[in-house]
DNA sequence: CCCGGTTTGTAGTGGTCACTGCGAAACCAT
DNA sequence: ATGGTTTCGCAGTGACCACTACAAACCGGG
């Protein structure tokens, strides 16, 4: 019948609990409560703090397309047109906790720690890549405004998290407002 | 004479050791043993360590403005421009420990952890309308074009401390070879 | 030169952390 | 059922954390 817990078992109430609480939260003794079971059995199945959070940002990473899959569905000619289709994901992204755990992951990684310093850049650069491929409907000249506004989905969530989301919708106003009937 | 140490020290001290460590690394006894005395006189003056936290985001916003002022300093007409102008300072952001500290305040904000939580949207949103006020050169109906700006450049500089430059290079290359001819 | 408050050192407090030694229980093959 | 392996609980270990009790050193005003 197996045992009671399997790797896969704690890996996602890991990430359940890191969702939650926050990563700084995510010690080997709170899991294991949340688990019910002694630590030791966390220890056992990730031998040392940094595997189980390497399995985590894994499983984040995952988390990040799924949420931002829907940004770039619709398929967009420009700039303001990508961002217009990214809004709705943008617009409640300060009540995602996958974008607030990424953003403390991100943290981390400024600050040096390891192993986020190691692993999160390859999770953005992944992104990224995952990204402009959703994007290959743009005509190949249409590259810059893909990129431009991919950086710039990326500060608007910036500004969400940190700054709150009366900041960030000021900004989106301005641009969708200002591009709609620019250039097309 | 007075006495060996001032609140002024201790802070300054404080500022340059986030500056230097993060600040996961700075604890009251890791700043004393910095500054050759004992912990005790840090706590003396920063009762608790979310007045010392306070105090060093306040001094960050000041270098924040210090290091982000060059970007501004040039007046823009659009988009491309101002991303143009904000370059020198983009390319080396990844490598000036004010935007790592910054990024690290900005994750323990994101994870909701006090004082941070609190402190960092008044920070950003103090940045975003300093910024703002930078640029009132740009005629008012090119606002929206400042306002994807910002968020563009921030966007980047998101990209260049969590994925590296090559991420940030291709993106902003992408924007300044397309966007140099089209709109002015 | 002594008296008040201000500043500092010594030596802790209780708490949490990642991680471990060891033995017992659960499991599986035979 | 039995022997060996995998899984797990109990009870730690030492390190570090923010913060504190207490008393000594220091200072300017009288």
């Amino acid at each position: 019948m197996g045992y009671r817990h399997t790797k896969d078992d704690i890996l996602a109430g890991a990430l359940a609990a890191a969702l939650d609480d926050g990563l700084s939260q995510l010690t080997f003794g709170r899991l294991a409560k949340r688990l019910g079971v002694s630590d030791r059995v966390v220890v056992y199945y990730f031998p040392s703090k940094d595997d189980l959070i390497g399995e985590v940002l894994l499983g984040l990473g995952t988390q990040l397309q799924i949420a931002l899959a829907p940004a770039f569905a619709t398929p967009a000619a420009n700039h303001v047109e990508m961002l217009r289709a990214a809004w709705p994901v943008l617009a409640r992204s300060e009540h995602d906790p996958v974008f607030a755990l990424f953003f403390e992951a991100g943290g981390l990684a400024a600050a040096g720690r390891e192993p986020y310093r190691s692993l999160v850049p390859q999770l953005v650069t992944a992104w990224v890549e995952w990204a402009a491929g959703l994007i290959v409907g743009t005509p190949a000249r249409r590259r810059d405004e893909a990129a431009a506004a991919i950086a710039t989905i990326d500060g608007l969530l910036l500004f969400r998290q940190l700054a709150g989301s009366k900041a960030a919708d000021q900004a989106a106003r301005r641009i969708l407002a200002g591009g709609a009937s620019a250039r097309g």
